[in-house]
DNA sequence: TTGTAGGCGTTATCAC
DNA sequence: GTGATAACGCCTACAA
């Protein structure tokens, strides 16, 4: 009674191609393939003939064979270092919405803050064939060989957050030297004059720039930088306790905070509760991403939001340009967004209650 | 100076072949096929000949062309509902380990907990020529026909905690009605009796199951089940707020929650925090998850851990086995993981510190 | 040990 | 309007 194809034998039937289409209704395959995709060429009546038989028969394009015959595919590749916690995540998310809108399907990998996942995430994608790759770096990569392959393919290249560097990459990135500024400039008009920071490898775009927006607002203030307080490790909540624990055994103890990411100023504010010690009074605390658990711990913490959405839209909105101008190769394109500070609990020593946005929404700029 | 191949007009040179090499050095191209794939019958003087001008050209495989060819990959896809908190990306991360293992590489989709966007998500991996597909269904998916287009073409499929109901599927699933019944007991032999429970569409197993096992826990203190306690809802911590309120203007409120999830959870102690109540003295609190934040709450919250490691893992031993096994096409498994109640503070009406584990290990077995 | 040729499913180019 | 044919890059009988 089914509809019968090719081999019968096999349980499993083989996906329906055009040429059994074209078999089915005694036409060409290229009749079959200007019909579906609605090529101008064809008249009406056939048009509706094959459509039809391609719904009733179940045909399903295949999309590779396409892609490996015009050499390009409508799948999208994004490379993240992790996915736990609320930022990446939400930045994928403001991927899938464009992208989604401009036709795109999208894949993700993620690389485990490792180099060599890294390589091998971007082999798989080129290998899928994927029209554009949106990458942020693993905190391990600093040999960046494995994107030459890409562009050498031709392959639209986008960074976002963590960006490699060098002029000549597109990248989407917050402000983060202005984001870690104003909440450092924000300890300190809390009358802290002492304060501390944890911050990662300096190789990463984002803890040097954190790290130099720290010391913009130490200067804001004339006050000089003691490298003692600046604490240089992995930014995990584990090692984060453990570094509130060094700093306090200091002779000269740090009255507050800035952290380059969360999870370890939680670490932080566990070590100092757990000390019996008050946040903010003894030692103010603030962090970096806005991760969701930074509203739920008491007191709850003040962190500076990275526009995650608006990070993954910039992201393909710049891929969508690449591909549009393929003309003029080398024109590079840069996004920057502007950072949002979330007062909370954690830095304030006159208490208030829920977060309250600092500055404005965000305003893309291109350089 | 750049050793020229095709067209040389090109700034991005287009990616090398097999039929560059084989041209380069005057062989047919089954020769170069061979060599680089290792084949025994290639004398290793050729081998390494071709292996070294692969490497200078930069030679890279065009594993697209190949899937297409052989209508096999190395590629395993993931479709997962979502990818915040800590449940799905520990599984995928499970998944990531054997696999890599296994030579696979993957990629993950996200729906959305939406059932169209999961559809087009199977129809992106299909695409992609996966040799498998990972799934756990989006909250809203009730109709299942876009599995059998993975079927018909003889994919590997395997579904991990949600999903699709039929005994014909692969699956790993959590013991979830024994998870519930731990935690529900747990509230029980702390003394509670008026226990509510927050739940979610019925559909999908998981909710389904853990209102059986909280039912069976009930029923094992002889308890009649109250339907006024159970609420139906989706999950979210706002709407877990909103229902913690709703029970306690009942006439006769509970003095436990035992909630199918952590957020609806977390948005219960939120609210009764805010109403000036304790937990666990006035209302005692139990979720489901696991997730990270139940760590950092105050008290901390009582949970079911999902064994999210070994579910990816599993999840891809089954897959690895359907490989293998293709001759018999009907053999249908199920791996059933243990859960391991964390019993923390929102639950202990005798306090303790930190968290214990209730239950050892999880055993896999095969039904 | 190596080469020849056909085909995977699609699209582009030409001719009718 | 429609059809035949040749690619895209790779694999694999089969032949030599």
């Amino acid at each position: 009674m089914a509809s019968r194809t090719k081999k019968d034998k096999e349980i499993v039937s083989s996906p329906v191609s055009m040429a059994d289409l074209a078999r089915e209704l005694g036409v060409s395959m290229t009749t079959i393939s200007r019909a579906l995709s609605d090529h101008h060429s064809i008249g009406p009546a056939t048009k509706l003939k094959v459509q039809k038989l391609a719904k009733k028969l179940n045909y399903q394009p295949n999309h590779l064979a396409a892609a490996l015959r015009k050499g390009k595919s409508k799948l999208l590749g994004v490379v993240v270092p992790y996915i736990e916690g609320r930022f990446f995540p939400s930045v994928v998310h403001g991927i899938e919405t464009v992208a989604r809108k401009a036709g795109y399907s999208v894949v993700m990998c993620q690389s485990n803050e490792d180099a060599a996942q890294e390589r091998h995430n971007i082999d798989t994608l080129l290998n899928a064939q994927v029209a554009g790759i949106l990458v942020s770096l693993a905190r391990t990569t600093n040999d960046f060989r494995h994107f030459d392959k890409v562009r050498r393919r031709g392959i639209p290249l986008v960074f976002f957050d963590r960006v490699m560097t060098g002029d000549d990459v597109n990248a989407v990135v917050l402000n983060d030297r202005a984001g870690a500024y104003q909440s450092t400039r924000h300890l300190l008009e809390q009358g802290c004059r002492r304060i501390a920071h944890f911050t990662g490898p300096q190789h990463l775009n984002i803890y040097q720039t954190r790290r130099q927006g720290y010391l913009d607002a130490l200067q804001s203030y004339s006050i000089a930088p003691d490298e003692e307080l600046i604490a240089y490790f992995d930014m995990s909540q584990e090692q984060g306790a453990e570094e509130m624990a060094r700093l306090l055994a200091l002779p000269n103890p740090p009255d507050a905070v800035f952290a380059a990411g969360d999870s370890s100023i939680l670490g932080a504010l566990q070590y100092l509760k757990s000390q019996g010690l008050r946040v903010p009074e003894d030692v103010a605390l603030a962090g970096f991403s806005n991760e969701a658990f930074t509203s739920i711990t008491e007191p709850m913490l003040t962190s500076v939001d990275q526009r995650c959405e608006e990070m993954g839209q910039a992201a393909v909105r710049l891929f969508l340009e690449l591909v549009e101008s393929k003309g003029t190769p080398f024109s590079q394109r840069q996004v920057v967004l502007q950072p949002e500070l979330f007062v909370r609990g954690s830095s304030l020593h006159t208490p208030a209650t829920g977060a309250s946005p600092k500055k404005k929404a965000a305003v893309e700029q291109h350089s």
